[in-house]
DNA sequence: GCGTTCAATGTACCT
DNA sequence: ACAGGTACATTGAACGCG
């Protein structure tokens, strides 16, 4: 019979030493189906020398009677673009591929071993073009002595999926969760602390907890989640730190108490995985905090953050329990309340949040083809390689091998330095994706590179400008193959969103694969410089930002010889006077002269550059301000600061009156001294970068780590410290705390005057010929007035 | 011994 | 564990000074 299913998650067994695979999914009846192809062996690539005879080298490793050998064929396929003779050398069991592929790179006539590297799951699914968060067909017959799996049907294939067209998603189940853990003594610890509250959600509005008892057993909670996760049989489940944190905290909870964790359709526990994420056999399980770097707006970027972004919960709206304090709130009877209801709140935000990321994870999955729980976790780098390998398969292309390469570094893109002052009606023309455009239009490519020593006619090859790098013009190098379909799919999915109403599912689809699309292209240029990455190759990385300095470069000089003043550029754009003719008439000759697209990206009303590069601020026609780079963009400067500042701008662009501003700042830092702003609003929050042994020099969010620690509560590496700066002698890093120990009383306002609010704002207006000692001088009001107004009239 | 100078360190941003 | 280019605050050693 023919099975049609959507791909949900994919994994191996070993049965009878025989390797299977099982592919999990849900059928066209929304029925939960596993199903086992035993017909796939693993395999890799034994590549021949160039001057050996391909047979002579089957028959030696015959000749060794390998037993784990299931068979040998010589098979044609490229390496970075040549053609090479490989023996494909399938295993019986995919323990023997790598003691095999070790065996063989020392035979006599083999150059290397190849993709013995890659694991058995993904290379089923790249051989065989199985898409997760797809639909597939395929013949298969229902199990007899079916495994025990939680799901309505098991097949055996017998055949290989075929994927089909449809793009629909199908009506999933899907399981929020989150915890709370009861500990005095800092960090929870598995060993001590128990699990006091389990929230979860559901998308069909099932809301549930579980809470320990009054001595604060904890099986209870354990046994009747595990129970309750079993009975709902979730397709995906979502947290918010579950990988790194949660998933293994219940599990060894669970195993102290003497149970188990059984929450998958398998019987066997949440387990860490490839790139760190934790797979929950036959579901879906998703961290969303992998996803939270998607929204680089989000500075610290905590669950209750994120849902306050994503409007799913106002942070304003809720009553946040800090983690110190669960402890305390659970041993109050009336606080307990508040605490339960803060857990609930939690997973609503979990809830809130997996709503606006999902459509993206599994569009993200789809395109680059690694299982939905993989994608999230998967670091930039591998999400493109998976695309790579994946799409490279296609042509023959081998997967070279990951090799620790030196780094070297090189230039990258041109940065003018800004026309400083303020500009009226000012233009941004930038180049459209710019690295990838250049690689498919100079064919830059791993497999396209001819090497220095290499003749070859000049009219054959694109050659770099400066780096002289060359590569071939034809034929098309695959990074010119993947880039041109991705940006032309992300073209197409931009028009057709164009004609569906915003609200729609489809609208919402449509927007999250074109948002896939985009972070794949974007992320390609950087691939091809990681040195990390099987296709490292600097000439690619080094010949793009080449030509991107060249036309860039090219650009100013034209615009300029058209009688468009430049004030500002940076790798791939441009700021010049708004001159509709004249842009128009750029934008035409770049487009004849470089085959790429210029466009103009938006006018600034007023626009302010202070002396620095990568900082400026806009007045948008539609009166939005436009921030770039400026303490209000940063994270690590407190809010005092960056209210200031934005102010600041908006005064002096809006209004165009420094004077004002001066005024509004002296005001601002009377209302500081008093003690008048909150006090949430003096935290700064840096993150720590490395463990706090290893800093060559004190550091003041370093040293509130380790009061932190003191205490008991632990911070890992990547983790945001929040401080504020109190009163005392000596230097800044011993004058900071961690902003729940310190009150409101103890904090050093002047420190938040001079080196916070002051420095912001005077960036802003020092192109008014503002000092710093004027926001500093705190005379009457009236007086000061007087004062300005003489000053600023000369 | 103490203030000044400046390279090094550290973080976070821009494209 | 995608690239290079950049700004800025703070630290701490070197320096100058009877």
């Amino acid at each position: 019979m023919v099975v049609t299913f959507w791909l949900l998650d994919v994994n191996s067994e070993v049965k009878a030493d025989k390797p299977e695979i099982w592919l999990w999914g849900i059928d066209k009846a929304g029925k939960r189906v596993l199903v086992v192809d035993r017909g796939f062996l693993p395999y890799f690539y034994a590549v021949i020398e160039e001057k050996a005879d391909p047979e002579k080298v089957v028959e030696e490793i015959e000749s060794k009677q390998f037993s784990s050998i299931s068979r040998l064929d010589v098979v044609d396929r490229r390496f970075f673009g040549k053609p090479v003779k490989v023996v494909k050398v399938v295993c019986k069991c995919t323990d023997a591929v790598k003691e095999l592929a070790e065996a063989l790179r020392e035979l006599e006539g083999v150059r290397d071993c190849l993709e013995d590297d890659i694991r058995f799951t993904m290379r089923y699914l790249i051989d065989n073009n199985i898409v997760p968060c797809s639909w597939h067909e395929i013949e298969a017959i229902e199990e007899i002595n079916s495994p025990d799996a939680q799901v309505d049907t098991i097949y055996a294939a017998k055949s290989p999926p075929k994927l089909l067209e449809d793009t629909a998603v199908p009506k999933l189940r899907i399981l929020g969760f989150s915890t709370i853990y009861y500990s005095k003594e800092g960090s929870p610890k598995p060993d001590r602390n128990p699990v006091v509250i389990v929230s979860t959600a559901t998308n069909f509005s099932e809301e549930k907890q579980f809470f320990a008892d009054e001595e604060k057993n904890d099986g209870i909670v354990l046994e009747t989640f595990v129970n309750y996760v079993r009975k709902l049989d979730p397709d995906i489940i979502v947290g918010y730190g579950v990988n790194s944190q949660h998933w293994l905290y219940l599990r060894e909870r669970c195993k102290r108490l003497g149970l188990r964790l059984y929450v998958d359709r398998t019987k066997t526990e949440p387990h860490t995985s490839v790139y760190g994420h934790v797979s929950v056999t036959g579901r879906a399980n998703i961290d969303l905090s992998d996803f939270a770097s998607e929204f680089p707006e989000v500075k610290v970027q905590t669950l209750e953050n994120l849902a306050d972004y994503l409007d799913v919960m106002k942070i304003e709206k809720r009553r946040i329990v800090e983690d110190i304090d669960f402890a305390d709130y659970w041993d109050d009877k009336e606080k307990r309340r508040v605490l339960k209801e803060f857990s609930m709140d939690n997973t609503r935000c979990v809830m809130g949040v997996a709503e606006a990321i999902l459509d993206f994870a599994m569009q993200l999955s789809n395109l680059v083809g690694l299982p939905l729980d993989h994608i999230g976790a998967a670091a930039a780098g591998f999400k493109v390689e998976w695309f790579l390998i994946k799409n490279t398969h296609k042509s023959g292309e081998l997967v070279p091998k990951r090799i620790e390469q030196p780094y070297i570094p090189y230039l990258g893109g041109v940065v003018l330095k800004p026309e400083s002052g303020v500009h009226e009606n000012v233009a941004v023309l930038d180049f459209k994706s710019m690295y990838p455009n250049l690689m498919i239009a100079y064919n830059i490519s791993p497999d396209t590179y001819v090497p220095l020593k290499e003749p070859v006619s000049p009219s054959q090859v694109y050659e770099a400008p400066e780096v002289k790098h060359r590569f071939l013009k034809e034929p098309a190098g695959f990074y010119k193959a993947v880039l041109s379909y991705l940006i032309n799919v992300r073209n197409e999915i931009r028009s057709k969103m164009k004609d569906i109403p915003q609200r729609s599912v489809e609208y919402r689809v449509l927007d999250a694969r074109q948002k896939a699309v985009k972070v794949i292209a974007n992320a390609s240029y950087g691939y091809a410089g990681w040195t990390g990455a099987r296709w490292y190759m600097k000439p690619v990385a080094e010949a793009a930002s080449a030509w991107g300095r060249h036309i860039i470069l090219r650009t100013i000089e034209m615009a300029e010889n058209e009688g468009l003043k430049v004030v500002y550029g940076d790798t791939d754009s441009i700021f010049a006077e708004n001159e509709p003719e004249k842009i128009r008439k750029l934008s035409k000759e770049i487009a004849e002269l470089f085959r790429l697209e210029i466009s103009l990206d938006k006018v600034y009303v007023r626009i302010l550059f202070t002396e620095a590069k990568k900082r400026y601020g806009g007045l948008l026609p539609d009166g939005r301000l436009d921030i770039v780079g400026l303490e209000v963009m940063r994270g690590d400067w407190a809010a005092v600061a960056k209210k200031a500042q934005e102010r600041v701008l908006e005064i002096v662009l809006k209004e165009q009156s420094p004077q004002k501003a001066v005024e509004f700042v002296q005001q601002f830092i009377r209302e500081l001294r008093r003690r008048q702003v909150p006090y949430r609003d003096l935290i700064i929050w840096k993150t720590l970068t490395k463990p706090a042994e290893e800093y060559a020099v004190k550091a003041s969010h370093v040293e509130a780590a380790k009061m932190l620690r003191k205490k008991g509560w632990e911070l890992a590496v990547g983790d945001k410290v929040g401080y504020v700066v109190v009163v005392g002698a000596g230097h800044l890093y011993e004058r900071v705390k961690p902003y729940m120990f310190a009150s409101y009383s103890e904090v050093d306002v002047e420190y938040y005057v001079t080196k916070q609010v002051v420095p912001a704002a005077a960036r802003i207006l020092e192109s008014f010929n503002v000092k710093e000692e004027t926001l500093l001088e705190s005379k009457r009001i009236e007086k000061e007035n007087k004062r300005l107004t003489d000053y600023f009239n000369g």
